[in-house]
DNA sequence: TCGCTTCTTGGCTATACTACCAAATAGCCA
DNA sequence: TGGCTATTTGGTAGTATAGCCAAGAAGCGA
């Protein structure tokens, strides 16, 4: 692997690791729905805000989401629609997954 | 979040997680073009046989890979092709960053 | 200006991940 | 069987991540 591939692929890594989390991936299924204020957003993660700002800002990081602050509140929405799909993708898997150890168990 | 919801998206952070490691985007990548056996990929990775092995059980725990025994070779291959969409996901989600910072630049 | 609210940042601890080396396992062939 | 090769597993040290609390920053309204 050379230099400019490792490169390629740190640069994938990153985004799929802002997305690797529980947390997050709820996050982004709610933002799939609309904006929401970090407030919002703390309500459904049920964590501390201080905890949900900083998962909010690995998402935006890593170009996920975008904010816009209006008045006393920051507002987060989806940047990128199509991690959606990815997102599609992931429940692929786990169904393939599921029949799988179906299969398995039948034996 | 109740219980249930929990699970559901420990059980996507679970398969993304997996994902999320420069290595282990590389290997699938390789393996995109067909199986190959350990040392071929470690060949590609550069790093530690025992290094690649553990990346590929995190790959094959999670159901994205599968491995198959022959002789004194393990070969491992794709079991769902539909992660390859994935990745072309986040290569729109990089472009769209790449134009982002592009724009930035030229105020 | 002062206090209140919303959000972010810094500090800390516990947990998880990664990579290497060394040792174990498994299959092949002489 | 004994040695050789391919791979996995165990151990360990360094690094990164996640969560909470406390403190800071910014906007609003009295």
């Amino acid at each position: 692997m050379d230099a400019k591939t490792q490169l390629q692929f740190d640069a994938r890594a990153k985004i799929i690791k802002a997305l690797a989390h529980p947390s997050r991936l709820f996050i982004v299924d709610v933002l799939a729905k609309g904006e929401r204020c970090v407030c919002e957003l703390r309500e459904g993660v049920g964590a501390d805000m201080s905890t949900v700002s900083k998962h909010l800002s690995i998402l935006k990081n890593a170009g996920i989401v975008e904010d816009d602050k209006r008045g006393l509140q920051v507002f987060y929405r989806l940047r990128c629609p199509c991690v959606l799909n990815f997102i599609g993708c992931i429940e692929n898997v786990i169904q393939a997954n599921a029949q799988h150890h179906k299969a398995l168990a039948a034996r």
